[in-house]
DNA sequence: TCAAAAGTGTTCAGCATACACCCATGT
DNA sequence: ACATGGGTGTATGCTGAACACTTTTGA
């Protein structure tokens, strides 16, 4: 049924590589807040010559998310706030009629580059979200997908958080989220909302930016477990007594499960 | 700095796999509302004779996501109302001092068993989520997570509803939930809400279980981009006039992008 | 004392909760 | 008539939206 004789097929393993989607907030030429992301130039076929995102295939000894950090590294030395996976592609789109070519891609948001710490190399190069350069294979798909993540997300104060720098005022986080979002955002409720929702700390530091009074600096401190990662949800798991789900009321504690992570063959996991 | 020599690197490519973790509704040995899910029997080493997630390896000319169509029809001929991708893992514990081992994890909903359309051969059998047997790899966790997944989702109206069947009454749909969450929820306030939702439609059949007045009997219909599919999101996205971000408010047509989906090379995204 | 941004108060609408109540049905 | 689950009404409280208002600062 497939396409494509043995020998090919033994040449052509899983095609599998960690790509990153690198966000932070800079200004276009009018001085407007704009998101930004660095994208690499790539330097063979196909689409030779044609920006993607960073990325690499995966290496012994290094996880999913070290790979994501690895591409990160390769292409900023800010350091990343905030790393998640996105999604993984692999439909039939993307391969040459073999095996499916697939691409474990990540999120990340690194802080306000004030410092300009780019790495500006030939093949690096960072651009603002409104005016990407033509991508290589579906990487402005994958870019559009991400920018939407972070605008259904921006509302939450740890995503707004990491894209301004460690500290910040609250009017600052708030430019942020009107800038992602592009809407307008009453700053009397945001101050509120945000405030609320526990995760910010006054520094007791006051900054003043013009001739008139100082506004309150913050800092974002993590709440309980907002994480969407499943190993930060499993590890909490592991530290409850027994091997129920958080939300059973079971008290009983049972012997210790075996360990959440161990060694996998996904390749066999199917009898047949 | 790797594990193994350059012989052994040779022979273990990347270890790619999709598994499914397969949902649905059922009774235990008490007559109580239970979630079953089909496990298969591993045949090889490592954990032979250990119960599985089902899954398969990637095949040419199949998207993961029909990979994962594929291993559901490998253990149960009910159609399934919902799939999603739920995670790739990829951390270090699963490889064995080499590439790392992927598991690309979906989970699938499938209508309530009343027919017992169980594949129940000897290497796949059902259990009830709350009496699992020992589990090979770290599927135990990843069932864990798929599992949490949907309690916290359970409360929208599709996920409900794709847990029964075709049609249903809200005192059904209303069961379900709380079988899943394991809380009682306000059968007044659950109608209001699911109500007006918009996304059920009155079939305008009645229905009776008791001596009692009937019930009315509804059906899903879906409401517009509820989906978390990225692919999903492009299609809407591919059918605007140009390649903006759907929150933008730029209105002049442009020239068309380039189709979305093209193929990849992901191993050499990255120029160096 | 004035401008400008920081920060607070106040009203209103919407929505979820809790729970009392009425409705339809077979026995 | 009555038991049983289907279905509705209603008071209460919380939360976010809108926007008027007060405070603090340097010039």
């Amino acid at each position: 049924m497939g396409i494509g004789n043995v020998s090919e097929r033994r040449l052509a393993p899983p095609q599998v590589g960690v790509s990153v989607v690198i966000l932070a907030l800079g200004e276009d030429s009018t001085g407007r807040s704009r998101l930004w992301l660095p994208l690499v130039r790539r330097v063979r076929q196909p689409f030779l010559g044609a920006w993607a995102l960073p990325g690499g295939g995966l290496t012994a000894n290094r996880s999913l998310e070290q790979s994501a950090y690895a591409a990160l590294e390769s292409t900023t030395t800010l350091h990343p706030r905030y790393l998640e996976q996105l999604y993984t592609f692999g439909d039939l789109g993307r391969s040459h009629g073999g095996l499916p070519m697939v691409s474990i891609v990540y999120w990340a948001l690194v802080g306000t580059a004030e410092a300009k710490d780019f790495v500006e190399a030939d093949n690096v190069r960072w651009f603002p979200e409104n005016d990407l350069p033509e991508l290589a294979f579906d990487h402005k798909a994958i870019i559009d997908y991400a920018l939407w993540r972070l605008r259904t997300r921006i509302a939450y104060p740890d995503v707004a958080a990491r894209l301004v720098g460690e500290t910040f005022t609250l009017s600052q986080l708030h430019d942020v989220v009107e800038a992602v979002t592009g809407e307008p955002v009453d700053l009397a409720n945001f101050r509120r909302r945000i405030l609320a929702s526990g995760e910010l700390e006054d520094t007791g530091v006051k900054q003043r930016v013009g001739n008139h009074r100082p506004a309150a600096v913050y800092r974002y401190v993590a709440a309980a477990s907002t994480s969407w990662n499943p190993y930060d949800w499993l590890k909490a798991d592991e530290g409850r007594t027994d091997g129920e789900h958080p939300d059973t009321t079971g008290t009983i504690p049972g012997p210790d499960p075996p360990p959440a992570s161990v060694d996998d063959d996904p390749m066999s996991a199917l009898a047949r």
